[in-house]
DNA sequence: CATAACCGGGG
DNA sequence: GTGTACGGTTATG
């Protein structure tokens, strides 16, 4: 039972330390692996017999005598089918010598059955064939896995980064790459004479392809590898007539390969849907919706840092942007002296100061190498479970991506008949439960929550997809579940920063991220194979019961409840309850929920803020202040205005109404003084017409940011630049230097010639719209303090400092309110069947 | 003014 | 082969 299990998740086959694996439908693969031992890389040219899975054998009855049961011996040009076991659509593996006689065989059949031509096995319905691309046949033929035995460290990973003089293959050219070699030394490679020069460029590109080629890496990797830098350069490489061998084997060139997300830059050429309408488009701007590709070569994996930290964000929800420079200084990436320079004047600054460009291009694969192994870990660990390549499983949504593979492989290794994907019946999805209990301030609030619910449920219930009857799903996730705890013990065990600390925190995370999705698995109908609505829903309704229980229980034992969600709530105690009181109440109620589902103290807090579903603040009895939600932390936020409101929710969620009176007080003034920095009340923009757009709409609608830009003389600009941009007196549009990243406050070098530090406040014009601002907080900031005080000290903190009122509002004795809901806000996510509400606490 | 479409990133 | 969300802005009726 175990070493079945065992294959489920991780295949049968022990060869150590394949890094790549291409393989061609005709049957021909080639496997790469480094020898753990000696760093060494080996290649094994093999043969494989490519399959696919049928419904039925009609579509090959006319082969004759070619086709034959598995079992019978070698012939020529046979096709031979293996009937699987047990219910499920897809019932007939079919395996020959060459893929493409396989599937032509096939189609040649279906088109006689159906009475038209077929071009495609992609046009027969995917419950009557389906096929994998040749790699995911090996991979899953073999049992063998990337990885095996190999530490992360022992890849040879190069990254490149290509410095262009803008964002559009068609115009721009490349005119500096920056290189990381696998032993971590860079590489600054420049175009040689005119810039403007074919074969200057041409030159630069076949540079580029010999260091790759000399240093052979296993992965190649940047930050939007797929969206910028691979298109651009196979963009330009076609322009250009130079060859990209950039792979270990095969004809040079990069090949395609559809993707969800990837290239929206390259995917425009041979987009056939695409017919070039829109003026001055960049990679961003798509007008359908074309399908992306990405580029692919034979024998290195080619992975995108974006995918990780897409992947990254979307559970952990912190980062302040994903873009490089943004990643790398929030995960501590970034050096001190990390050379920063705004995206658009990096070719002008090339020309005056290229020693500048040549130390931010390296400071951005150094990033890029740091990003890639901080969060790449996960995929890696992935590959070394799913029969994916590494490169697709960096990219791959974890159902369909992870789950649905493995569970292929399970079912095929298993004898078993797959189903194939089924259409829901109409049943809509019901989400997990949202309550909010109350608004306002709250104080000594502790915040509980039921670590991995949705599949702790799934384990305790045995609620697993009904079309799985080996019930590979649950098994999956019960290993899954139990080996992350072994891996993460070993990580603990292993020294930090080592190796193999990295390497099993990587295991953990992604048996996390498997484990995780597999709730996610059950619900996406249409798209995941053994989608189930109903377990899904069975599972959220155990969740909400177990939420709604939890609540009842804790309201029980005297707290205050605030908000709860899905997993989790927050609740606030007597002032005269110590730690371990409010440790006390949790352990107790976690005692009355089922067995796996293990609630936690997760977290205590001074006061809370509670404003809305999902947007609180939170005070912690020491560090800063944590803001949740959109109305705390939204990205374009004038900075003033969340300086004033980080300063007034500090005072509030202390007690401190005066000072919160005094925190708007000495905003409001400071506006009015201009003592303010411009750069403190613009706000970031992007422009995303080009001026000719602009000025065709101008008469019927003036929007600020362009108006700015004329203002200012700037006639001319490209789609995307980054621009501050406020409003000045006057009715005026006011342009400020934009800083070189989001964050940095610094001041931007290459526009201050001579670079005076002073210059930058000298030259600050002041000249911002004082009363529109003054409103603009009042109205957007000091509104997300409205819950937490009555309407007369609201009205009296934020009353206009300039024109006093005929009463002088007397706030020492005001203190926050918290209101509890009398009807507490139920909500459910997606819910669309009859709610079933949770008692509210006495 | 409401709803639909589009964006996130890269130089 | 399939797909990630989701909150915010801009385009359009």
């Amino acid at each position: 039972m175990n070493r079945k299990e065992d294959e489920w998740l991780w295949g049968w086959d022990p060869t150590p330390g394949i890094v790549s694996v291409w393989a061609e439908p005709e049957g021909r693969a080639i496997v790469w692996r480094r020898l753990p031992e000696t760093d060494a890389l080996v290649r094994e040219d093999l043969s494989f017999r490519p399959w696919l899975l049928l419904a039925s054998l009609e579509d090959l009855g006319h082969l004759g005598a070619r086709l034959r049961p598995e079992g019978d011996g070698p012939a020529p040009h046979r096709v031979t089918y293996q009937e699987l076991e047990g219910p499920g659509a897809l019932r007939y593996v079919i395996r020959a010598d060459d893929g493409r006689t396989l599937s032509s065989a096939i189609l040649q059949g279906a088109a006689r059955r159906l009475g038209r031509p077929l071009q495609h096995l992609r046009d027969l319905p995917p419950e009557v064939v389906f096929v994998m691309p040749p790699e995911e046949q090996y991979l899953i033929a073999s049992g063998r896995t990337y990885f095996r035995d190999l530490p992360f460290d022992a890849l040879h990973r190069l990254q490149f980064d290509l410095e262009t003089t803008g964002l559009d293959p068609e115009h721009d050219r490349i005119f500096l790459v920056a290189l990381r070699a696998p032993d971590g030394s860079t590489e600054v490679l420049e175009v040689h004479g005119d810039e403007d020069d074919d074969e200057a460029e041409a030159d630069l590109l076949g540079r580029l392809v010999a260091r790759i080629q000399a240093w052979d890496p296993d992965v190649i990797e940047n930050h939007n590898l797929h969206g910028f830098d691979l298109p651009f350069l196979a963009r330009r490489a076609q322009h250009l007539g130079v060859p990209l061998a950039l792979g270990r084997a095969g004809a040079p060139g990069l090949r395609q390969r559809p993707s969800a997300r990837g290239a929206s830059l390259g995917g425009r050429s041979d987009a056939p849907a695409t017919n070039g309408a829109a003026p001055g488009q960049n990679g961003g701007a798509r007008t359908d919706r074309q399908r992306r590709t990405r580029y692919t070569v034979p024998g290195r994996e080619l992975i995108d840092t974006m995918d990780a930290v897409l992947r990254h964000d979307f559970s952990a929800r912190d980062l302040p942007g994903h873009g490089l420079k943004a990643v790398a200084r929030h995960f501590g990436l970034a050096g001190p002296d990390r050379e920063l320079i705004t995206g658009a004047r990096i070719h002008h600054v090339f020309r005056t100061d290229p020693e500048r460009v040549r130390r931010y291009a390296c400071d951005d694969v150094k990033e890029a190498a740091g990003l890639a192994r901080l969060l790449g870990g996960a995929a890696f660990a992935l590959a070394r479970m799913a029969p994916r390549r590494y490169e697709r499983l960096a990219d791959a949504g974890a159902a369909t991506g992870v789950l649905d593979p493995l569970l292929v492989r399970a079912y095929l290794r298993a004898g078993a008949a797959l189903p194939a994907h089924e259409p829901g019946d109409g049943t809509s999805h019901s989400g997990a439960a949202l309550h909010l209990f109350a608004t306002g301030v709250a104080k000594h609030v502790v915040k509980a929550d039921v670590a991995s619910l949705y599949p702790s449920l799934m384990r305790e219930y045995r609620i697993g997809p009904r079309r799985d009857r080996l019930g590979v799903l649950l098994a999956l996730v019960d290993r899954l579940v139990d080996q992350r705890l072994d891996a993460k013990a070993r990580a603990r065990a292993a020294l930090p920063g080592s190796p193999e600390r990295h390497t099993h925190e990587a295991l953990s995370a992604a048996m996390k991220l498997v484990v995780n999705s597999a709730y996610g698995y059950l619900g996406a109908v249409g798209l995941t194979r053994f989608a189930d609505v109903h377990a899904a829903n069975e599972v959220t309704r155990h969740g909400r019961e177990v939420l709604g229980l939890l609540c009842r229980e804790l309201a029980a034992r005297g707290v205050t409840l605030l908000e709860a969600d899905t997993d989790g709530v927050y609740f606030s105690v007597p002032p005269a309850w110590e730690e371990a009181d409010e440790r006390r109440v949790v352990s107790e109620v976690a005692a009355l929920l089922p067995p796996r589902v293990h609630l936690e103290f997760d977290g205590r807090y001074a006061a809370m803020l509670s404003h809305e579903p999902k947007n609180y603040a939170l005070q912690p009895y020491d560090g800063p202040l944590l803001l949740r939600g959109v109305a705390f932390r939204s990205r374009r936020a004038e900075p003033f205005g969340e300086d004033f409101l980080r300063r007034a929710l500090r005072c509030l969620l202390a007690g401190d109404i005066p000072g919160v009176r005094e925190a708007y007080i000495s905003t409001v003034l400071a506006l009015r003084r201009r003592t303010i920095p411009t750069h403190e009340v613009a706000s970031r923009v992007r422009l995303t017409k080009a001026s000719s757009q602009y000025i065709a709409t101008r008469t019927r609608r003036r929007e600020l940011p362009y108006e700015a830009m004329l203002a200012n003389g700037r006639t001319h600009w490209s789609i995307g630049e980054r621009i501050r941009v406020y409003r000045a007196t006057g009715g005026r549009a006011g342009l400020l230097p934009t800083p070189a990243t989001e964050e940095s406050e610094q001041e931007d070098g290459d526009a201050l010639e001579g670079r005076q530090g002073s210059e930058r406040t000298s030259r600050d014009p002041r000249d911002y719209d004082v009363e529109y601002y003054t409103r603009q907080l009042r109205e957007t900031f000091a509104a997300r303090l409205a819950r937490a005080l009555t309407p007369a000290d609201f009205a009296a903190v934020f009353d206009d400092p300039g024109q006093p009122s005929l009463f002088t509002p007397c706030l020492s004795g005001a203190r926050p309110i918290l209101t509890v809901l009398q009807e507490p806000q139920e909500h459910r996510d997606e819910a669309e069947s009859p709610v079933e509400t949770t008692a509210t606490p006495g």
